[in-house]
DNA sequence: CAAAATTATTTCAAGTATGAAGTTTTAAGG
DNA sequence: CCTTAAAACTTCATACTTGAAATAATTTTG
């Protein structure tokens, strides 16, 4: 089982390589089999796609509102696409941006009475969906999975 | 440090659902970050994008090549897509289509020699790149992590 | 305070991405 | 055979996404 038995502390460069690349794949997929079929799940259901419900998803957290520089942040997505995105669910009545005092750059972006509304029905199955599609994760697993997933970002990002 | 005591087996229904949902968007979290940063090196370093490579890669990992249909399963994005990636890694020289004996409705995609040597070079950064951004996580948790992964798939595939 | 730097956002070009519709070719049924 | 169905792609309209450049407002500095 074991190999040279150096495995473990090799940090002296090259060595554990491979298994984090095999990882990364396997993350990747994982995200991307996920994705697809929520999105897929999104347009049949609620003819909502994945980014408008990600923006409203966000925005309910914040009942006060969020900048769009927030929501870039927050979304891991640039400042050009959060426009794009927010655009879109202004014209659908969804979010309104509110201009603020003391600062004419910005606006408050908030979810509007139906935007809530929506997003509330939406998200109810939405947690379903993802319980469904990760039910195969035991609630175990699922919640060391969470520590690692949350921690790992720290150590690279001075 | 338990609960109820009933959360292990709590198959029946609702229960698991937030900390599922809490993990999938950690997922979707770690795997955005990742690839944010990625695309950033390959397109400063070898102005490649993300999508290219990972088309270089597949066909990298079958010497004999891949139709396109192969490719759409395999990256798991949709057919129009690998058909406008490939016709960009052809005209860059880097992949070539090669029509096929007994089915003139599919073409082989191979990588050109030009595009081995590219890619070996970039695939040498790439994964010195995924083993830093990665390294937080301790070899034992990157296998247990990939275990879970790999697996979780085939739980809701019917 | 005025100039310079910073911050917040939008605009824009280029590149992905999806899903549906269309084309060409092959396979299956009769 | 010949029609029908199925398979493999491509094309197209629409939507998302990035990163760079442009705008506008605020803050910092000399």
């Amino acid at each position: 089982m074991n190999d040279t038995g150096a495995s473990k502390t090799a940090q002296h460069a090259g060595l554990g390589h491979k298994d984090r690349l095999r990882l990364w794949i396997r993350l990747l997929r994982a995200s991307r089999t996920i994705e697809n079929e929520l999105r897929l799940r999104l347009k049949s259901a609620f003819d909502m796609t994945l980014p408008r419900f990600d923006v409203m998803a966000a925005l309910n957290r914040e009942p006060e509102g969020l900048l769009m520089s927030d929501l870039s942040r927050f979304l891991l997505v640039s400042n050009g696409n959060v426009t794009v995105i927010v655009d879109r669910l202004v014209t659908d009545g969804l979010v309104v941006r509110s201009s603020r005092e003391g600062d004419r750059r910005t606006s408050i972006v908030r979810l509007t009475d139906s935007g809530l509304t929506l997003f509330r029905q939406i998200a109810t199955e939405h947690e379903k969906w993802v319980g469904e599609l990760l039910g195969g994760i035991s609630d175990e697993d699922a919640r060391h999975l969470a520590v690692m997933l949350k921690s790992f970002r720290s150590n690279w990002e001075t």
